[in-house]
DNA sequence: AATGCAAATGCAAGGCAGTTGCAAGTAGTG
DNA sequence: CACTACTTGCAACTGCCTTGCATTTGCATT
């Protein structure tokens, strides 16, 4: 009785890539799209589980393995916990500020160093095939206390 | 019967840090000194128990987290595996670039980025204190093969 | 619409990196 | 040397993620 049309919305991509269009893969794949930021497996898990009919973890793993493997998204690791966090591939290229305060994420659209990593494949012997930039500090909110308190690191 | 002298290296530093010089500690801060890579907890535990007398892991783990709080070593995550890394805090800034053939780490010495971030913190709201820039790709050795292959990414 | 089959899923158990509680050992202090 | 607080080993445990297997489901074919 739900959205039967909706639910079909990436058949034709999970077709091509020669996987079966499932209630869980379109739920996922929504729920990545409509998200401004990367999503652990455990933040997919409780949404699908609240939101549509009940998943079990070990899908939501296996789909984004799924996913993962055939590009549709990206797996990348947080820096101070160990979770994986997964996203679209939006095949843009594209980077973060990591708020060490409130560890709030920040997209930033152009990539600072694009061209610089263009000079560097020519100066080192090395094929450079892609880059992960991170960057650490305290974001609007959370300067005004780290500028009250701050001390160390 | 062995390297007393050797073993007490470190036993000014450790008790300015305000802990205590022990046995395993002063190895621990020997092996990441003596390596050119960042090590992991299992490497460390490994090269421990054949080397000097048995350690077990948790002593491994608690030190390097002690290490890592008072700013001695940096711990850093890997990309692919979930493995984490420590690595002596040299307090020079570096990168690596990370063989996706071969998964050798190659050591670049000056930051390509440093006065981009200067920049980039003129320009946005935002406190940068740090950045992690990591580096994929072929090395010399593994070019070769990867060019006969490759297709696609 | 019914059938068949491979792929997808749920469930429960397992694996692995790292953590914790506690008793025993040891460094540093007087 | 004795004392105390910090360290360590040991074993059990946690949390993230994976796997084996029986069941279900998508989808192509009849």
């Amino acid at each position: 009785m739900i959205l039967l049309d909706e639910n079909s919305k990436y058949k034709e991509l999970l077709n091509r890539e020669g996987i079966k269009s499932t209630r869980h893969r379109n739920a996922i794949l929504e729920l990545l799209e409509e998200s401004e930021f990367p999503l652990t497996a455990e933040q997919l898990f409780i949404t699908l589980r609240d939101k549509t009919a009940s998943i079990d973890l070990s899908t939501v793993y296996r789909t984004l393995d799924t996913f993962a493997s055939k590009n549709l998204i990206v797996k990348s690791n947080r820096a101070d916990d160990g979770k994986a966090l997964y996203e679209l591939n939006h095949n843009e290229h594209k980077h973060h500020l990591l708020c060490v305060g409130c560890h709030k994420l920040i997209s930033i659209d152009d990539c600072p160093i694009g061209e610089l990593m263009q000079t560097l494949k020519n100066k080192i012997d090395f094929d450079i095939t892609g880059h992960k930039l991170e960057i650490y500090g305290y974001c609007h909110d959370c300067k005004k206390y780290n500028h009250t308190l701050s001390s160390d690191t």
